[in-house]
DNA sequence: ACATTGACTAATT
DNA sequence: TAATTAGCCAATG
């Protein structure tokens, strides 16, 4: 059976498996996963959730399984990637075909928002 | 306890 | 359209 996970972990675990639900060429903003996740947990904003992704890699690898996270999936409000990883993630959205603006800086949020209901 | 920090946001200019 | 500002929530030191 499942391990007691802290506070803390449980956020993290739903964040992620939130993320890892996006499918391809589509895209969620750290708000409307904040949303979700606080549907059920009750906690939590727009930051916490930049902090899980933030941490994914080192902080919280131990429940990131592996490595299989579409961190590129999620844009801010404004549909631009993290800054750190700026070009790296328009280029991982350009490769699975996720609409972008026209100058190719962001996700056309409009077009590409997914909804965890909507499959 | 208190101050700082951040992969955020909405409103304002 | 882009820069600034004030609010936000929880982790960290």
């Amino acid at each position: 059976m499942a391990p007691e996970l802290s506070d803390a972990e449980e956020y993290v675990t739903a964040v992620l498996d939130l993320v890892r639900r996006i499918p391809p060429a589509r895209a969620m903003t750290y708000g409307l996963v904040a949303e979700i996740v606080a549907e059920t947990l009750h906690r939590g904003g727009p930051r916490q959730v930049g902090a899980v992704l933030a941490g994914s890699g080192d902080r919280y690898a131990h429940l990131a399984s592996d490595g299989d996270l579409p961190w590129w999936r999620v844009v801010n409000a404004a549909g631009s990637p993290p800054a750190h990883h700026l070009t790296e993630a328009l280029d991982a959205l350009r490769a699975e075909g996720c609409p972008l603006s026209r100058d190719g800086r962001r996700v056309d949020l409009r077009r590409a928002v997914w909804f965890p209901d909507q499959t």
